[in-house]
DNA sequence: TTGAAAGCGCTAACAG
DNA sequence: CTGTTAGCGCTTTCAA
């Protein structure tokens, strides 16, 4: 049940390990000595350890990817497109998921750091940007995606263009109609942040206000139908009913429209809807959304890695607005 | 920019690298010592090298995953249950694709096998299970999800029953009065065929049949509208319309919701619905359906790498019925 | 409690 | 084209 080493299947066809090392490596070895160190292979069944290869190398092929909460199918398209770059530059993917907890984030960047790992990819919040940072100093080549993170030597970001987002969303709104409008989104991440900021410049182009109280930071999915409840009832109060909802974090979506459905409103009829995140069942749904292209973040993070260059790259990606019928018609 | 050894540690704390390797494994060190070198780890940003040490323990602490493709919820619930467990034990998760190709399939559990990974997940179909079990055989623990495998040393298997699956639907559509089925299932697989084994069996208990015509198997999503309307088209002019529709993978739900609104047919008044396989929007959709403890599944595959048992062990998951209101009421 | 030395499995000069 | 030799960074006897 032992393994066989470079060192048996030397032995075996009767050459020395450098000549075995040189043939998997594909430099140049007598065919007729070949033959003999594949028998050999086949045989004792060798496969190289990529652990030694890796020590000597000074790294792994892997590539590190540290997910803050695998809850979202953003991930699925995204390690989708970090898989396939992978893949194709005959590297593996390590993968760590926080579960949302800032303490692990670290730890896993530490764990990636002691593997070895080719390069960085995060989709964490700025805790563990200082870390990062420091392994990128010491030239393991970072992504930071979803953020635009203030670049150093071998430390990039993708990110998408979250002010452009809203503003795709207000010109969509604007032109179905619709200006008074309520938002909700996630937590105080910059990238919501950056969203409203985009949407309101649309806005007050066009004279209308978007009042802080018609903007509700949740900080759960459980806290949705609260929200949107008391959203609808305040603008109803203040003699300006809701003619649509945003929604900034596909993470939240589902739960926007569970609570309008609940609460007797009809999409697009009494209230229009629009979603950062495009997903599978928007479609089927008619869900007009924002969407940003995942799986080619993915595939650029990967290659980032791959190619690292020198210089620090920042990759800003255009949102697409893709409309379907849930505010209505423009 | 180079980075610290154990050797550079040990110089700069004026200690031997077996000291300092000591220290790091947690036996014993006199405290002074301890703190001399606590320091120089710290000057120096020592990293562990995991490479060097998984060479010496002859394998690396990590878990590899092979998914067949990364297309569906199920998967992020199934490597969250994983990356759990696996961080439990301080273990990282390394994963592939196949992108549903077999000849990457087996160039993968090569790969990782290369990597010495401490035990391999797969939730791939039968083609690369010759390659695993001589993994196996080999030493490295391997669990097979989704399918009940042929067990030899050191190969597990965790999967749903099947064909309770099916018993389950049929026992449903029966209590809500449906008796005219059709089935849509995904390719020849061995988890459809077994669901539909056990559909029939309930539904022969009571005298309905099941006939060959009214199950299709589709290779490929576009395929479910055609099939969706020739099922019906058929048993309508058969004089028997279709009262319910069975889907048996996940993959193909939204397709058949979609059909059949497209068809005009509506649920669950015209037609029932019920799916293998829960999904948020299923409970926003009001979607009965089967679902699987596929986070529980990912917690235990890891688990069964972690603890190695001797014996091969067979893992078989209840499936649950979660009634909403697609196929009315019972 | 500590250090010297051997070695894990592999690669990379350097001769031959 | 091939073997010898010296490591990669770490762990682990074995003595001291």
């Amino acid at each position: 049940m032992a393994r066989a080493t470079i060192n048996d299947v030397a032995t075996s066809a009767g050459v020395s390990t450098a000549t075995v090392s040189r043939l998997l490596n594909g430099l140049n070895v007598s065919s007729g000595t070949a033959d003999r160190i594949w028998k050999a292979v086949a045989e004792l069944d060798y496969t190289p350890n990529a652990l030694t290869r890796g020590v000597f190398a000074g790294r792994s092929s892997t590539i590190g990817v540290i997910i803050r909460d695998l809850d979202s199918p953003y991930y699925l398209e995204l390690m989708r497109g970090i898989e396939e770059a992978a893949t194709a530059h005959d590297s593996l993917v390590m993968f760590a998921n926080t579960f949302s907890r800032v303490d692990r984030e670290w730890a896993h960047v530490q764990k990636m750091d002691e593997q070895r790992v080719r390069g960085l990819i995060l989709t964490t919040g700025p805790d563990s940007d200082a870390r990062a940072r420091r392994m990128a100093a010491a030239g393991t080549p970072c992504v930071i995606v979803g953020r635009a993170a203030d670049l150093s030597p071998n430390l990039h970001s993708i990110s998408l263009d979250n002010i452009k987002a809203g503003q795709l969303i207000g010109g969509h709104l604007l032109a179905c109609g619709r200006s008074s409008i309520a938002v909700i989104t996630m937590g105080n991440r910059e990238q919501g942040i950056l969203r409203i900021r985009g949407l309101r410049s649309v806005l007050n182009e066009h004279d209308i206000e978007l009042p802080d109280s018609a903007v509700r930071a949740v900080e759960a999915k459980e806290e949705v139908f609260t929200a949107i409840a008391e959203l609808l009832a305040d603008a109803r109060a203040n003699g300006s009913p809701i003619d649509a909802v945003v929604c900034m974090s596909d993470l939240l979506t589902r739960h926007i429209y569970e609570a309008l459905h609940k609460l007797g409103r009809r999409v697009p009829d009494d209230v229009g809807l629009i979603a950062v995140g495009d997903f599978d069942w928007a479609e089927t749904l008619g869900m007009t959304v924002i969407a940003q292209p995942t799986y080619e973040m993915g595939l650029e993070a990967a290659t980032l890695i791959v190619t690292a260059p020198q210089e620090p790259v920042r990759i800003v990606q255009e949102p697409r607005l893709i409309v379907r019928r849930s505010c209505g018609e423009e």
